[in-house]
DNA sequence: TAGGCCATCTGGTCCT
DNA sequence: AGGACCAGATGGCCTA
């Protein structure tokens, strides 16, 4: 992972990565140093903005379900796991609501509709699967 | 070593 | 004019 960030105009990774392009640093001295200043400045901005986005990302992570502890969701992952875990929940309240208004639901059926919904929504096989995703969801 | 994922730079566009 | 947002390009790191 690049985790150095250019934090002067002297750094090496000033925007002069490869020839093809632009060398912001040295190539027009005097001429171009306000729109170089603008640019490092626009830089450093855009890499506040991707860290917050970043953050964003690891606290979604965090109350996202998520099957084995050794490996970090991507992005992408993270985004379609939130889609999947949101449709779930609305479809546990939704039925949920069902049961409770047309009288009684035991709490074996509860389960059992929980883990049909597991396995619809997340695609999941193993009962195994559905049961971390259960005890994950209401320990949130 | 190829492919996936990521951070960063950059220029363009839109908004205030 | 300057900031926010976006998408493309690029290169580094990691894993199968």
């Amino acid at each position: 992972m690049k985790s150095d960030v250019p934090l002067s105009p002297t750094d090496s990774s000033d925007g002069c990565q490869g020839q093809s392009k632009g060398c912001l640093l040295g190539c027009m001295p005097g001429r171009v140093e306000g729109s170089t200043k603008r640019r490092l400045a626009a830089n450093a901005r855009e890499r506040r903005r991707m860290q917050g986005l970043n953050t964003a990302f690891d606290s979604l992570r965090k109350v996202v379900p998520q099957w084995g502890e050794d490996k970090k969701l991507s992005k992408y992952e993270t985004l379609q796991m939130a889609l999947s875990y949101i449709m779930a929940l609305n479809r546990i309240l939704t039925e949920a609501e069902r049961y409770r208004d047309g009288g009684d639901w035991s709490a074996s059926q509860q389960y059992e509709q929980l883990q049909q919904d597991c396995q619809g929504y997340l695609g999941l096989a193993s009962p195994n699967d559905c049961d971390h995703f259960i005890s994950q969801t209401f320990s949130h």
